[in-house]
RNA sequence: GCUCGUGUAGCUCAGUGGUAGAGCACUCCCUUGGUAAGGGAGAGGUCGUCGGUUCAAUCCCGACCACGAGCUCCA
C-alpha cells in the first residue's frame, strides 16, 4: 500500500503500516518527535493502521494545537490513571475506581469515577502530581484491538463498561488503550508516549453527573481538567476565567444595586432594584418604539388564567411538570400563566376579523411563571417569574413571509443595538422520535420549510437541531454565551399553525368564507431578566450611556459650590438626564473614585473657575478630560446622546 | 430534583468547644480640597434556621432553608 505525504510525494508501506510506521520511514528523527497524524484530514494517533492511500501528515511537538484533541484525550487517562493510584496508595482495593465516560471538552477533558469514598476539591492537587510522575515516568501507549467478548474480560468489575461495550454497534472495531498497567476502553486517538504531554493542565473542579445524563441513574463524580500546549496558554485561560468572574452579572448585580434575589420572597423571582429599574425601563422603551412603528397594538393580560385555557391550548398537559401547581377557587382551577399566548388569543377571538384587518399583532410585556427545579435556578438567567417582551401576530398565509421578515429584521436590530455579535441562530424542528407534538404534519413541515427559507434569504448563519421545537411549532432561537461559556436562549420567533387550529381562530377572506389565520410568536428579548442577565456581563456593568442608571454625577470642589452643582443638576435633569449631585463630606478624589466604582459614565466636576463662566469640567469613562465646557452645551450634547441611544 | 461545596456586620472576608474580628460602606467631628481613597471617633452581628451531643456550640453531629458548580430541561 502507499500513503501521499503533505509535500505531493507516494510513500510506499506494508499492509497495515501505522502513522509511526509512515514517519519512520521518513526519517528516525520525525518517528521520535512524532504524535499524532493528519489522516485525510481527520485526527490520528500513530498506533492505528492507514488506510491505503490516505493522505498522511505527520504531526509533532511544532503542531500541538492542530492535535490538542488528541493529546487532551490521553491527559484524560493520565488523570483516570492517577485517580486509580490515589485510591490504591489509600488502601481501597484495585477495581474499586470504577469510570464512566471521559470525553475531551473544549479547553480540556473530563473523567466521570464511581469511587469509593468521593474525592474533594482538595484532593485535586495531589491528583495533579500523580499526574506529573505519571509524565516523567514517559509510559508508553499501545493500542489493541479486540472483540467484544475480549473487551468484557477486560472490565469484569465495572458495571459501566460492561454496558457501553454491550451497546456499542455492531460494525465498530472494539480498542483498548494502555500505557503503564493502566487500560481503558477507548476509540482514540492518544498520544504516543506520556513524556510528550504539554505539562500545562489543572484539574478545575468535581461534581455530580448522572451515568448517561439520566437522573434515573445513579449519579457519578466528574473530575473537570483543562489543558493547553503551553503554559502561557493556561494562565491565559485562568486569567479569562478570573475576567469572567468579575462580569458575573450576580456579583455586578449586587455591586451595582441592579436587582435582589431575596429567600424570603421565594427563589428564582428577582427584584429589580432601582439602578436595574432604568436600565430595564429602557429597554422597554427602545423596543415599544420599534413595536409602535412596525404596527404593534398593546395589550394587557392578568398574570392567572383558568386552567381550561391552557386545556385548550395544550399547554397544561404537555407542560405540567414546568408550572406551578394550579390555584383553586371557587371550585375552578386556576394557573399563573406559563405564557402569554393562549390570552392573546382570545383577544383576536373577541370579534370577528376580516382579511382586511389582518395582521394583527398584539405586543404585551407579559410576566410568566414556571417552575424550574431548584437546581436549575441561576441569577437572572433561568428564573421562575420573568417577563417576556411577547407579541402574537396573526396573519394570512400570503402574509406570514413578510411578516416573518420584518420579526427578524427587528431582532436583528436588537441584537445590533445592544452590540451582541456572539450570538448562534438555532432552527429548532421536531424531534422525530419525539411524540410531544400537537397538530398535524402537513403544517409542521410547511412551518419548517418557511423558517428555513427565510433565515437562507437573510443571510444569516445557522445550525438547524432536531427536538429544539416548541410543542405547536417550529422556532428560530438566538443563542448567546454567559462568561462562563454556558449557551442561553434569548429571543426567539415562533411559527405556529396549531394555536389557531385548536382555539379555532378565523377571519373572513376576500371570498366571504372563513379562514385559518398562521401566529408568530416573537420575543426578541425573550425574557428581559435573562437578556439583562446577558448585557450586564456583556458590558461588564459598564452601559452605555443611554442605558446608565446614573448617567452623570455632579462633583463640587467645596461646599461653597454646592449651590452651583445643584443648578447643573437641575440644568440636565430638565433634558432628562439621570443626574445627582455628590454633596457628601469627602474630598473631591474620593468622590471621583467612587463614581468611577459605580461606573457613572460622566463626572462634572464644579469648582470657582466653572461656577463663574457657568462652565463644567466634564470626566467621562473612558474618554478623558475636557475642562471648561460650557453647561447649556453639554445639556444640549447629553440630550442628543441620550435621544440617539449611543454610547 | 439529584451529587458535591458554601452560608460569620450592608459588602468582601479572617477566626475560635468558654457567647466574635478586619477592611470598605454607614453616622458624627475635624478638614474645604482641582481629576481613582484626607484624618479621627462611633454605631452595627440570636455567627442561615431548627434540633442533637456537651458543664458549655458560631465551631462537632443531623435535618431543613438559601446560594454556587455540574447532570437533565428551557425564555
Amino acid at each position: 500500500m502507499h500513503v501521499v505525504l503533505p509535500d505531493g510525494k507516494q510513500l510506499d508501506l506494508p499492509q497495515g503500516a501505522t502513522a509511526r510506521d509512515a514517519a519512520a520511514a521518513i526519517g528516525p528523527r520525525l518517528a521520535q518527535d512524532a504524535l499524532g497524524a493528519r489522516v485525510d484530514g481527520l485526527l490520528h494517533d500513530l498506533l492505528t493502521p492507514l488506510p491505503d492511500g490516505a493522505q498522511v501528515s505527520i504531526l509533532t511537538k511544532r503542531n500541538l494545537a492542530d492535535a490538542a484533541e488528541l493529546w487532551r484525550h490521553t491527559l484524560g487517562h493520565v488523570m483516570s490513571q492517577a485517580v486509580g493510584e490515589y485510591y490504591r496508595a489509600r488502601g481501597y482495593p484495585e477495581g474499586s475506581v470504577k469510570r464512566g465516560v471521559g470525553p475531551v471538552i473544549e479547553n480540556g477533558f473530563y473523567q466521570d469515577f464511581d469511587l469509593p469514598v468521593p474525592l474533594k476539591e482538595e484532593d485535586l492537587p495531589e491528583i495533579e502530581k500523580i499526574m506529573h510522575d505519571i509524565l516523567a515516568r514517559d509510559l508508553e501507549l499501545s493500542r489493541r484491538e479486540v472483540s467484544r467478548d475480549e473487551a468484557l474480560a477486560q472490565f469484569p468489575a465495572d458495571p459501566f463498561k460492561q454496558e457501553l461495550i454491550r451497546d456499542l454497534p455492531e460494525d465498530v472495531t472494539v480498542t483498548l488503550y494502555s500505557q503503564g498497567d493502566y487500560t481503558d476502553l477507548c476509540r482514540g486517538p492518544h498520544a504516543p508516549r506520556t513524556g510528550v504531554l504539554p505539562k500545562a493542565f489543572k484539574l478545575m473542579s468535581t461534581s455530580g453527573a448522572y451515568w448517561r445524563g439520566s437522573e434515573k441513574n445513579p449519579m457519578l463524580q466528574r473530575v473537570y481538567g483543562v489543558a493547553f500546549a503551553t503554559q502561557k496558554e493556561l494562565d491565559e485561560h485562568l486569567h479569562q476565567l478570573e475576567e469572567a468572574r468579575r462580569r458575573d452579572h450576580r456579583k455586578l448585580g449586587k455591586e451595582l444595586e441592579l436587582f435582589l434575589l431575596d429567600p424570603l420572597v421565594g427563589k428564582g423571582l428577582p427584584m429589580w432594584l432601582p439602578n436595574g429599574t432604568v436600565v430595564r425601563e429602557e429597554l422597554v422603551r427602545f423596543l415599544r418604539e420599534q413595536q409602535v412603528a412596525r404596527g404593534y397594538q398593546g395589550v394587557i393580560t392578568p398574570n392567572i388564567g383558568n386552567l381550561e385555557l391552557y386545556k385548550t391550548s395544550g399547554h397544561y398537559p404537555y407542560y405540567s411538570d414546568s408550572q406551578f401547581t394550579p390555584i383553586e377557587v371557587d371550585e375552578e382551577q386556576y394557573m399563573l400563566k406559563p405564557m402569554n399566548c393562549p390570552h392573546h388569543v382570545r383577544i383576536y377571538a373577541s370579534k370577528p376579523r376580516s382579511y382586511r384587518d389582518l395582521p394583527v399583532r398584539l405586543a404585551e410585556f407579559g410576566t410568566v411563571y414556571r417552575y424550574e427545579m431548584s437546581g436549575e435556578l441561576n441569577g437572572l438567567t433561568r428564573v421562575r417569574g420573568f417577563t417576556q417582551d411577547d407579541a402574537h401576530i396573526f396573519c394570512r398565509p400570503d402574509q406570514l413571509k413578510a411578516e416573518f421578515l420584518d420579526v427578524l429584521d427587528l431582532t436583528v436590530l436588537v441584537l445590533r443595538t445592544f452590540d451582541l455579535k456572539d450570538v448562534r441562530f438555532r432552527v429548532g424542528v421536531r424531534d422525530p422520535e419525539s411524540d410531544k407534538y400537537v397538530g398535524d404534519e402537513a403544517n409542521w413541515e410547511l412551518a419548517e420549510k418557511q423558517i428555513i427559507e427565510a433565515v437562507t434569504e437573510v443571510g444569516l448563519p445557522f445550525t438547524i437541531e432536531p427536538g429544539d421545537a416548541a410543542f405547536y411549532g417550529p422556532k428560530l432561537d438566538f443563542v448567546v454565551r454567559d462568561v462562563i461559556g454556558r449557551e442561553w436562549q434569548l429571543g426567539t420567533i415562533q411559527v405556529d399553525y396549531n394555536l389557531p387550529e385548536r382555539f379555532g381562530l378565523t377571519y373572513v377572506g376576500e371570498d366571504g368564507q372563513e379562514h385559518r389565520p398562521i401566529m408568530i410568536h416573537r420575543a426578541p428579548f425573550g425574557s428581559l431578566e435573562r437578556f439583562m442577565g446577558i448585557l450586564i456581563e456583556h458590558y461588564a456593568g459598564d452601559f452605555p450611556f443611554w442605558l446608565a442608571p446614573q448617567q452623570a454625577v455632579v462633583i463640587p470642589i467645596s461646599d461653597r459650590h454646592l449651590d452651583y452643582a445643584h443648578e447643573v443638576e437641575r440644568t440636565l435633569r430638565a433634558q432628562g438626564l439621570r443626574v445627582s449631585v455628590d454633596a457628601g463630606s469627602d474630598r473631591m478624589n474620593a468622590k471621583i473614585r467612587a463614581a468611577e466604582l459605580r461606573k457613572v459614565p460622566a463626572m462634572l466636576i464644579v469648582g470657582d473657575k466653572e461656577a463663574e463662566g457657568r462652565e463644567v469640567s466634564v470626566r467621562e469613562r473612558g474618554r478623558g478630560e475636557r475642562k471648561g465646557v460650557a453647561l447649556d452645551g453639554l445639556a444640549g450634547e447629553y440630550a442628543a446622546r441620550n435621544a440617539n441611544r449611543e454610547n
